[in-house]
RNA sequence: GGCUUCAUAGCUCAGUCGGUAGAGCAAAGGACUGAAAAUCCUUGUGUCGCUGGUUCGAUUCCCGCUGGAGCCA
């Protein structure tokens, strides 16, 4: 049996990964992409080693902090990690919040071994999609959007396929449990949470951490990480960053939202946060049922 | 106390030579097959501070009031 929780960050999911796998003696595997890599712990919001409580997890820091890492390799590392567990008779508990990775994981998608990746500098927005209606495609991304249509025009080139399956689900007993709560009290949740990374050393983290920014795309791109760059070149206060870290918090849940709500078929939960328990019991309740 | 200036969307501000108004940010919705914590798309009615006057018509002009800022005493 496969259970995969998803929801917004900062709703509670990792409590929830914990619960569950002592109840069903599962093994965690994680999906969420910034959690994947070393030394990124605070800003990422990453399960510590008392919070895990015996449980073994996967797929979590295992990446060098700058090493290029996608769905790609994603994908190959947790089905290989699923199909071992499942034949040894384990329960695989799929926690994060990547929704890509998860449905790449879980679906029949499918990416070719060693990709050329050109970045077509020479070419403008317009170029490329011309280039992209000489294969007769059907959905082409909207022309504002650069990083997708070079992705596209280097699959196109390299004869990869480009979209046509990924409904079908290859492990049939699985569960997709959804944590949620009200967007306001979501919003509370994310902005309390940035305020305990930063009592509880994100900028010590940040400090060890600076010798990488420049070789870790990792360290651009995640958010509690990115928001201090700026910082460094003295163009924003400490608490501008404080405050750019939980606006794109929010962003990114209401994202998260969109791809779970639109990709998965979820029975959500509305989290009982006086009593965790209930809405533990909820979901093993539910899952025992069916 | 006198003079000047400001008061418009949740925030910062444009603007209407008088015909009830629009940007950025925030917020909401959406897309998603190799950087996905990424990338991108869509959505703007608000007593235009309050009261009165002029006018066919005022957020726009005028009187007064309230609040903020500045200058002079």
């Amino acid at each position: 049996m496969i259970i995969a929780i998803l929801g917004p960050t900062a709703v509670g999911k990792t409590s929830l990964s914990i619960e569950l796998a002592k109840y069903y003696n599962a093994e965690v595997i994680n999906f969420d992409a910034m959690q994947v890599y070393e030394k990124m712990n605070i800003g990422t919001a990453k399960v510590t080693k008392e919070e895990m409580n015996g449980v073994k997890h996967h797929l979590l820091s295992h990446v060098k902090i700058t090493a290029n890492y996608s769905v790609y390799n994603y994908q190959k590392e947790a089905r290989a990690l699923i199909n071992d567990l499942l034949t040894k008779g384990k329960n695989v508990i799929l926690v994060g919040g990547t929704g890509l990775y998860l449905k790449a994981t879980l679906y029949d998608y499918s990416f070719k071994e060693g990709t050329s990746s050109k970045s077509y500098d020479d070419l403008s927005n317009e170029d490329l999609v011309k280039e992209i209606e000489k294969y007769k495609i059907k959905d082409i991304p909207h022309i504002n959007n650069r990083v997708r249509l070079v992705r596209l025009l280097n699959k196109l080139e390299n004869g990869e396929e480009t979209t046509t399956n990924g409904n079908i689900l290859l492990y049939p007993d699985t569960y997709f449990i959804g944590l949620t709560t009200e967007r306001d009290n979501l919003y509370n949740l994310i902005n309390k949470r940035v305020d305990a990374m930063f009592s509880n050393g994100l900028l010590e983290e940040i400090n060890s951490l600076r010798p990488y920014y420049e070789n870790s795309k990792a360290l651009k791109t995640a958010i509690g990480y990115k928001e201090f760059i700026p910082y460094f070149k003295n163009e924003i206060s400490l608490d501008e960053v404080k405050d750019n870290i939980k606006k794109n918090s929010r962003h990114y849940a209401k994202r998260q939202y969109t791809f779970f709500k639109h990709q998965f078929n979820i029975k959500w939960f509305d989290t009982d946060y006086n009593n965790f328990n209930n809405t533990v019991k909820e979901v093993i309740t539910y899952i025992d049922n069916h």
